[in-house]
DNA sequence: CAATGCTTTCAGGCATCGTTGAAATATGAC
DNA sequence: GTCATATTTCAACGATGCCTGAAAGCATTG
């Protein structure tokens, strides 16, 4: 399959953003491309290929969207080739796993109670009441983002 | 004011919190250094002889702190020196900020309606609809964190 | 088991960004 | 107005990280 000029262009968009917070740029390209590209699955060998980089690059990159949950490996029936698709459920995970980065503001608030500062110390405190606060709060809303997004996040089958 | 051993741990426990996510060491210093130094005023050239570090350097990193809204320039009576200080509901600030990233996230879901894959597009309408549901969750969350953590976000005087 | 194609690893080149030190500018004190 | 001090700007150095190309390693096919 060949990427369309509309294709392009969005595979560019969404690199052009998650550029902007720090991502390396091949990183968003496939991300990019892994959203839009049909069929879903795809070969390393062929992202390389559609987006004009190196398989070194890709198998890098490729690497870091799997460990971060973003991508699978999956075999597809019939074909023995190993092909990546984005994860079902890859964004819904993101956001489920913001909980851990909340605890660990909690921990970095709560490490500063031995040298609370006398002046205005809510300086430290209102961090750690932050976290708290988002501790408690964060998984009600991700049972409500389930219930509301997707009855059934069931499995896709090829 | 010197620093004391365990102020010198704790802003080297922020400073590398927020170095793991990419933020200039420096930067990460400054906030750990403001969240806890007495008094909570300081000048710029306070702060680089506390850390150890350039003139330069300061006012650079100090400036993106401004910029972000975490910092702010403040006058102490009595004294015509310009001091800088975490600005009170820093944290909050950072908090309600996102909303305006969700809402990037959804822009950009949404640039993807004229491509939509005929293959797994919830590859892109999830995201869609991720960022419309925060988009109507975050304010709701962010009025019950003001009351809970702040009843009256008062500005601190001198 | 040979051949083919795909993936991983890694040294080197390139670009970006943080930091410094010094010079220039601005600010407040006298 | 002049002096002293604080802040900003900027060129240059250094470090970090991305990307490539090539070589090595796997795996599947005939």
């Amino acid at each position: 399959m060949t990427m369309t000029e509309a294709q392009h262009a969005y595979v560019d968009r969404v690199a052009t953003f998650f550029t902007m917070f720090g991502s390396a740029r091949a990183w968003a390209e496939i991300l990019g491309w892994l959203m839009i590209c049909e069929p879903a699955e795809r070969t390393q060998a062929e992202i390389a290929a559609d987006l004009g980089l190196s398989a070194g690059t890709v198998s890098t990159q490729l690497r870091t969207h799997v460990q971060l949950g973003m991508v699978e490996q999956v075999r597809v029936r019939g074909d023995r080739t190993q092909r990546y698709r984005l994860r079902s459920g890859a964004w819904y995970g993101v956001m489920a796993s913001e909980l851990e980065r909340i605890r660990a503001l909690g921990d970095l608030a709560r490490a500063g109670d031995d040298i609370l500062p006398r002046d205005r110390p809510e300086r430290v405190t209102e961090l750690g009441d932050l976290a708290d606060f988002f501790a408690r709060e964060w998984p009600p809303l991700m049972e409500r983002m389930a219930a509301e997004l997707d009855p059934s996040p069931s499995e896709t089958r090829i």
